[in-house]
DNA sequence: ACCTGAACACCGTTCAAGT
DNA sequence: ACCTGAACACCGTTCAAGT
């Protein structure tokens, strides 16, 4: 698993075939399949691999703390491993530590006041927008801004030539700022009854009632 | 590029070859070399083709119908074509459509009273969002939420099957609240001035001043 | 100028044959 | 029981040779 993570790490993940993972591993082709009986499933355990990383060790005091640590641990367990957005998005197993990641958010997300639906669909909301931004994050090569012709493109994209387009590469604060935008969201729907009270907290504790036409089967 | 789109929608993304395309276009193998250089010219003209459908003809007449329209769109474009989103996600070039599609959503979010970098985070905001829900839906099989093993997963992962977990897969309400979130988060910081005045609507003019340390080379 | 046959250097995967 | 040599059926890409 190490040298696979190596593999890619070095010469991207075109790079990972079945000889080159024996060859590291000083075996021959064929012993390779007794490890993995796929290449998919050394993709899925690649991607577990990563995923193992995404859980923060500590939690934050506050809920938004606590999304906050989980999306900015996930995302660095993505980003620590080259192509890890495509690694994981393209993984489409039942992941162990996928659950455990949704365990622990939906947990947090439920002590917050949310009913179980709404703490299952925030939790995918954080997982795809993080996805999406380290698979963007990634995906761009050091010279795609250069390589537009600017005098050409202010022209044809006035609105998005208006602002100023290399904070589209700030990917650290780009992150903040959609994170934050979710994290505001979420206040607003735990705070729904009374008029907004910006940076209040105290979440009243969740009845979060399962449906009642949940099939167990 | 119709028949590419036709292989991929029959035999999903692996099936597209050079060797596959040339068959159904009755060429040869190298013929195909003088109309795309590459084959990831071909997944960026493939990027390009579905893109094309992500911008809504008509206009909302308020803002955020206007950003739930562009997103909407964006996802709908993506779904229709299999495999669409690991296409677009999978293209790093500077695609035309992509930057059409940037340039209009940039400067709804300066008319509706964001400032130029806010305005840029936000689009990749909903950008990132839109392509990591339609990843995770079309990377979904039909049975993977079946074949995890109910009973034992209830007691190891206890919050998230607290939820009814079926909602994960009830991708349009989903997408619409993951898309609510966001778009609460933006009028938040819209109405930053004065306290929170939920559906007033009427966002001040963007100033919008381009950075003076904007390098022009 | 355009198209083609044939090949190159790779893939993932399998399997009879060895020890 | 484990490992290996050799092959199978594919890939993307190239190029000398034809017309």
């Amino acid at each position: 698993m190490t040298a696979a993570r190596r593999i890619v790490d070095a010469d991207g993940l075109e790079a990972l075939t079945m000889r080159r993972l024996a060859d590291a591993l000083k075996l021959q082709l064929p012993a390779i399949y007794r490890v993995f009986t796929n290449k998919q499933t050394l993709l899925d355990e690649l991607a577990e691999a990563i995923l193992a990383e995404a859980l923060p060790d500590g939690r934050g005091d506050h809920w938004t703390a606590e999304v906050a640590l989980l999306a900015g641990q996930l995302r660095t367990a993505l980003l620590a491993q080259r192509d890890g957005a495509r690694i994981v998005g393209g993984s489409y197993a039942a992941k162990r530590n996928t659950l455990t990641y949704a365990d622990r958010f939906v947990g947090i997300m439920r002590q917050a006041g949310l009913d179980g639906t709404a703490a299952l669909w925030a939790t995918s909301t954080v997982f795809c927008y993080v996805l999406g931004e380290a698979l963007e994050q990634q995906g761009q090569s050091a010279d795609a801004l250069d390589r537009l012709d600017r005098n050409a493109a202010r022209e044809t994209y006035p609105q998005l030539f208006a602002t100023p387009v290399e904070e589209i590469v700030n990917f650290d604060e780009r992150f903040e700022f959609g994170l934050g935008l979710i994290l505001d969201g979420l206040r607003q729907r735990l705070h729904s009854a009374g008029p907004a009270e910006p940076g209040a907290g105290r979440a009243r504790p969740a009845p979060a009632p399962p449906r009642p036409g949940h099939r167990p089967s």
